[in-house]
RNA sequence: GCGGGUGUAGCUCAGGGGUAGAGCAUCACGUUGCCAACGUGAUUGUCGUCGGUUCGAAUCCGAUCACCCGCUCCA
């Protein structure tokens, strides 16, 4: 039987968006109001699968961990714990997060040449000439800069290489933000005057307000992450439990980021749900943790069925790394509306160091700084005062204390359970009651995450099949969610079922009557067999366990 | 934010200044003996939204919203 994954052609993503609206896996936010930029909701089939990625994950690492034993590429045994933050946090965690700083980037536009550039990044030098003086900015890097400027500069007034000595230079280069009137700059990338638009800020945080009565100190954020909430409980956690490190603390919840452009259906959005832990450790053995749980991360997203050339770790470069930072990888994914050969992010595996309980403790540390020292304002003191409590950690058998060093697994649920969807999409052919091959649609989710486990059908309405049907229907309803299903041709009720993903498909025949066996069909293979209704329980818990690719067929 | 494309039934799409179309899907009844195409019947739309031109607009024009592609952005 010919299956065919598709790749990346044209189409493949407009299908799985189809599908997704067509059983109500997602839907358009506010659809009948015209839809809502960059956001989407989950319907009665989509809440379920995205509720298994989000258990799995919590099951896997939080309620199902084993304190006990070192985990393979551990270096000790460890315990976990978990969290849930409010959303709406002190507006000072995020002065000392570095997102208020971040988040609050000037941008000009070029009329001409359609670029867009961050304000305090443009660099460029006046020069006057035939009467006229005007602001030179380049594109290029430190060294390069005088270069371009005078060849920019030459071809603006006319004039050719030799003379170079009617240009009168300013003495130094300066940033854009140093210059008011726009009118007399030429942009990096135009030959014209003035093309730039004035600076415009763009909050990436969505701000909001607390209180009936609004003023500026009732401004407050909603969490551009959920890793802060954790920093901030660091401290609490430690107190309030027996947990000594390492340790980690996962939590998962909605996360809010003002996207400039919100693409890809579900991939880029601006309200998301994360899927975070902070490992502290010492830092000692961050390195080994850090390993650890990047080659963890990879390996469960595998175990659900990511298990093929379309996922992938990538190692950041170390001009990609913050100087504070000794690692980070992104969990990728191909998903077919990137163009061949590119990946889009599931999750970043990062090793902080201890910047974020420093920067909470004693002030927004300055990431550009190394030593990390705490970041200073024009008033010699620090940027964002820090919440002055002593985050350190002391080991209790060897006395040492140290503030921890965090590595950060940060996944994205919606982007993970979209992945799953991607990947789970497949187009086959089967034969029909005729023997023809027509195409089949399936989604070939692990049984984990299949949204309905199981679905009963009575083979014909009639003979006592519904009634017994419904009976056996009621006993698996208290194992797992399925679906019961006695209308039309049975052949069209597997295909819905394939449809959706559901791997097993249970029916009820005239033996059934005689002797209570039931035949269990396997959604990949379309294979039968014959079993008790015990035995469909037992194969289906199974299948649920299952790890990657084996056990999705019938035993 | 810029440029290009698209928007008609739940889905895929045709049409095009004068009563809104097809296939699939859905529902009912009958039929049914294991892989979507059995029969009969039924439901479905302010033609994305708002405004303009016109005797008359789904059709022409403008704006706007959303989606797709390319820039930009991706902390």
């Amino acid at each position: 039987m010919a299956r065919q994954k598709p790749g990346n052609q044209a189409g493949v993503m407009e299908k799985i968006v189809s599908l997704c609206k067509r059983r109500g896996f997602v839907y358009q936010s506010s659809e009948i109001y015209g839809g809502m930029n960059g956001c989407w909701d989950y319907g009665p089939l989509g809440v379920e699968l995205k509720r298994n990625v989000r258990e799995s994950w919590w099951q896997d690492m939080v309620t199902c961990h084993d304190d006990m034993s070192v985990l393979d590429g551990a270096p000790e045994a460890f315990e976990m714990c978990g969290l849930d933050c409010t959303i709406l946090m002190d507006p000072q965690v995020w002065k000392c997060s570095g997102h208020f700083d971040l988040f609050h980037d000037k941008m000009i536009d070029c009329r001409d040449s359609k670029r867009r550039y961050r304000h305090d990044q443009v660099r460029g030098r006046w020069v006057e000439a035939k009467g006229e003086r005007i602001f030179v900015t380049v594109n290029a890097d430190l060294e390069a800069e005088e270069t371009e400027a005078r060849q920019k500069a030459l071809k603006y007034f006319g004039y050719r290489s030799k003379d170079s000595d009617k240009l009168n230079w300013d003495v130094e280069f300066i940033c854009l933000t140093e210059v008011s009137d726009h009118s007399r700059v030429l942009a990096p990338d135009s030959k014209e005057l003035g093309t730039l638009t004035e600076p415009r800020e763009f909050n990436l945080m969505f701000k909001t307000q607390v209180g009936a009565l609004y003023d500026e100190d009732s401004v407050v954020f909603l969490r551009p992450e959920t890793a802060q909430g954790i920093f901030v409980n660091f401290k609490n956690v430690i107190d309030s439990t027996r947990v000594r490190i390492p340790f980690g603390i996962a939590q998962v919840g909605k996360s809010f980021r003002n996207e400039i452009t919100p693409r890809h259906f579900t991939f880029r959005v601006r309200e998301f749900e994360q899927m975070e832990i902070e490992f502290f450790c010492n830092p000692a053995s961050s390195q080994e943790w850090y390993r650890f749980w990047r080659d963890r991360r990879l390996d469960w997203y595998q175990r659900l069925g990511l298990s093929g050339e379309r996922l992938r770790l990538r190692e950041h470069d170390s001009d990609e790394l913050s100087h504070y930072s000794t690692g980070t990888a992104d969990i990728e994914y191909a998903f077919p509306f990137l163009a061949e050969g590119e990946f889009g992010e599931l999750e970043g595996v990062a090793h902080r160091g201890d910047f974020d309980l420093r920067s909470h403790m004693d002030g927004k540390l300055d990431p550009k700084s190394d030593p990390l020292e705490v970041e200073l304002g024009e008033d010699g003191k620090p940027l964002w005062r820090g919440s002055g409590r002593d985050l350190s950690y002391r080991d209790p058998i060897s006395n040492e204390r140290f503030v921890p060093h965090v590595i950060e697994p940060s996944g994205g649920v919606d982007r993970a359970t979209l992945a799953f969807l991607c990947e789970a999409y497949t187009e086959d052919e089967a034969p029909d009651d005729k023997g023809n091959l027509r195409q089949r649609v399936l989604l070939s989710f692990h049984p984990r995450l299949a949204p309905i486990k199981v679905a009963v059908f009575p083979l014909v309405k009639k003979d006592g099949m519904p009634d017994r049907a419904k009976a056996i229907y009621r006993e698996l309803k208290q194992y797992f969610n399925v679906f019961y299903d006695e209308k039309g041709a049975v052949g069209r009720r597997y295909r819905r079922m394939d449809e959706v993903g559901t791997p097993f498909c249970v029916t009820i025949d005239g033996d059934t009557i005689k002797d209570g066996s039931v035949t269990i069909r396997d959604r990949d293979s379309m294979e039968q067999r014959r079993l008790s209704v015990g035995e469909v329980i037992t194969t289906v818990q199974k299948a649920i366990r299952s790890q990657g690719q084996e056990g999705l067929s019938c035993p």
